[in-house]
DNA sequence: GGCAAAAGGTTTCATTTGAAACTAAATCGC
DNA sequence: GCGATTTAGTTTCAAATGAAACCTTTTGCC
């Protein structure tokens, strides 16, 4: 059943969809780091990143994780507080900082990202390989249709 | 190029990626309708179903649109102050009103569904009427996963 | 060198958000 | 019927967000 040529749908309007799904995932992700680890979605992102890719910049990590600067030097402050990142003067560039995990930070890693993997596969049970290549195929190239749309108009 | 097994990368971690796609989308979105016709998303959604399913009450449209009933409260005083949409007290039940769209907002519209729905097919050009079904499909089982493994958790 | 412009981060401020408390009306139990 | 509970909707409050202004260091450029 498709719409029918002229109407306007909400329910068949992908926008819609793919903000409802993303909420719904986003709020049961988000509240179960909450929860288990006392972090928040950019705080668990830096986590993620930095126990991946090693050290970096404030910089480098917010076109890693496509996170505003703000959000991001604030979820440094905060992870710094608890200090499961440090954050050394930068000798390259005085601006800036070098962040990494402390030994706490990647004791942490090493505890949430194989739950942060157990969790995406409970979500994801009921879809095989092929289609989870296929939904991440799609959602990039709607990333980068929508990008490229915004950057067309100004 | 598939994820190493036991590592945890946040390129491919599906949360992620839904929620960068979702934001890119509707921030391009809520830019467009903001710039053109001075509305939020919450508004427009109302808009849209009330367009669409024609009169409700405020509680219907949470339900139909998952949203918030604050976030719907809000918008739909904000739609009454521009005469967009109507608040008759509803007979069947004092504590309720009952919304709909004004003669204004039916103009409005029959002016900005046509426009998303253009809007939507600039965003999708690139994609095949096949991939959009399955897209579609995709989004619709991983919201009904979050919400009945958020069920499950508690 | 020295001054203008840019870049890394932080702070401030105004807006958005949703949880919890609240009001008023309807329903349930007896 | 009549008090207890629920439900529709609003208000209040505290937290999250991001744009714009800000400070500091670096990079051009003459």
């Amino acid at each position: 059943m498709k719409r029918p040529a002229a109407g306007l749908t909400l329910d068949d309007y992908l926008p819609y969809r793919l903000s409802v799904a993303a909420n719904a995932v986003s709020d049961l992700i988000a509240g179960a780091y909450h929860a288990r680890f006392g972090l928040t979605v950019p705080q668990w992102r830096l986590v993620a990143v930095l126990g991946e890719d090693g050290p970096s910049t404030q910089q480098a990590l917010c076109a890693r994780t496509r996170m505003d600067k703000v959000t991001v030097s604030r979820a440094a402050t905060a992870l710094g507080e608890r200090k499961l990142i440090s954050r050394s003067p930068n000798a390259a560039d005085g601006r800036s900082h070098r962040l990494g995990l402390t030994g706490e930070g990647q004791a942490l890693y090493a505890e949430v990202a194989p739950s942060a993997l157990a969790y995406e596969a409970r979500l994801l049970e009921a879809f095989s390989p092929p289609e989870l290549e296929t939904a991440h195929g799609l959602l990039r190239r709607l990333e980068l249709a929508a990008t490229a749309l915004a950057a067309k108009m100004g």
